[in-house]
DNA sequence: TTTAGATAGTGTTAAATATACACTAAGTAA
DNA sequence: TTACTTAGTGTATATTTAACACTATCTAAA
């Protein structure tokens, strides 16, 4: 079956590691022989074209699959790349070229973000090296992916405000002072523990299980886990309308 | 200049009439002679493939432009469609056909909706007949576009609760009743008139002119305008985080 | 000019939520 | 047993929400 030439998909990988967030690379390297420096090399958000029979959500769950191995991780279409002059930087051209693309072809890029917790996961990639880089550190990527990932932060900030993903990047069972870290950490900002954990309290769907930290040296914490059903069932359809 | 084959833009153009929401359609029809039934005959949202040289965001722009005869209308980029089997259908591919397109090429349409208020135009569109009808009475529309009709609806709405764009389908100068009824009637629902008005009154970039209505036969409104400068000052980055 | 009709505009109370703030509890490791 | 570390909790005040009904001001018609 056919890669479709126009139609490719970026995914934009977002790990937590208990600690900050993370986006996932892959390198970008083209060599002229073994001892000579590569004449590029860089990185790329992860990506693929489309297979002609291939709907494009499917194709960023294959993506995501073939790096991290995990199924049914939480990806939204968030925007779509489609100017006339978005590969026509000299490194995309001459990459597009190596790889054997139509570098005149004009690609339309439609954009997922994808949300996990890292510590679920073991990278695996075929051939090319793939890597987590925290959000705050990524330097220049290749094609357009730094103005893709951009938009990819502010896409899943919104979205983050308003939705229930924070859980999306923690482990299954977490406590409160995990998710209370999550949003302290992309928000960059911080909360008053008693308030967070008293509107915490309100959430329903945020349920405690019998369970507790283990192989900490202090005080382990109680375990929650996010149920999306009672979600579903007990959300009210608050009408927000700004302040 | 070309058009490109196989990016599209479709734009969801909704308009308020102070009455209710309308989108606007377009009339397809097909026939083999003047004296026979057409072949086909319904409506489709307004769209048109980009040219190689064009953005989608100007294609989109030029498309509401070459029907209402408006710039500067609010625009947002909602959803890409790009299914491999969106028009196969055999309507969609008798008219593919019939304008002289690759029925079996796959399309990517960038869906954009867009707000206005219905009372600043006058439609216009050499050669196709061009429309309002009320989103509640919208009938089976060609291509996949009850489909893209309805992840506008839901894109618009979700943002409508979270940013200051009811305004955008209201007259530049508008009265408080105005801008409540647009979020009862986009939203399906009533609010208290005081407290209502309460809220709004802590927007401090909903600004009172020195005018009143005119021309109505009991007594005349405030009038009010949206001052999006003072919005983007005075808007607090409120973390909402659900409940 | 008076009156009827229509929509504009306004205030209070109670309940819920947000904010600010500091100490005790329970585990591990030395 | 002690030191260390993080978990977990309550109260008082300010703000916001929600529920609720009447007066004010204009036009048009009698």
């Amino acid at each position: 079956m056919e890669l479709n030439p126009y139609i490719s998909v970026d995914c934009v990988v977002f790990g937590y590691d208990s600690e900050k967030l993370n986006v996932l690379l892959v390198n970008r390297t083209l060599s002229d022989s073994e001892d000579t420096p590569p004449l590029l090399s860089d990185y790329t958000l992860t990506g693929n074209h489309v297979y002609e029979n291939e709907t494009v959500e499917a194709a960023a769950n294959r993506i995501v699959f073939d790096l991290t191995g995990l199924e049914n991780i939480y990806l939204e279409q968030f925007k779509t790349f489609a100017d006339p002059d978005r590969l026509t930087n000299a490194k995309d051209q001459l990459w597009l070229q190596s790889i054997g693309r139509d570098p005149e072809l004009r690609v339309v890029s439609i954009g997922f973000f994808a949300l996990l917790s890292t510590s679920d996961i073991t990278l695996e990639w075929k051939g090319r090296e793939v890597k987590w880089v925290p959000v705050k550190e990524v330097g220049a990527l290749g094609f357009d992916h730094n103005h893709i990932l951009e938009e990819a932060l502010k896409a899943m900030r919104n979205k983050m405000k308003h939705e229930p993903i924070g859980f999306e990047l923690l482990p299954l069972k977490f406590t409160l002072t995990q998710l209370q870290t999550v949003y302290e950490r992309i928000f960059d900002t911080t909360f008053d523990k008693r308030n967070f954990r008293k509107k915490v309290n309100r959430m329903k769907y945020v349920v405690p299980l019998n369970e507790k930290q283990t192989g900490v040296s202090h005080k382990p914490a109680q375990l929650y886990m996010f149920s999306r059903d009672v979600y579903e069932k007990t959300k009210t359809e608050q009408f927000d309308f700004i302040v």
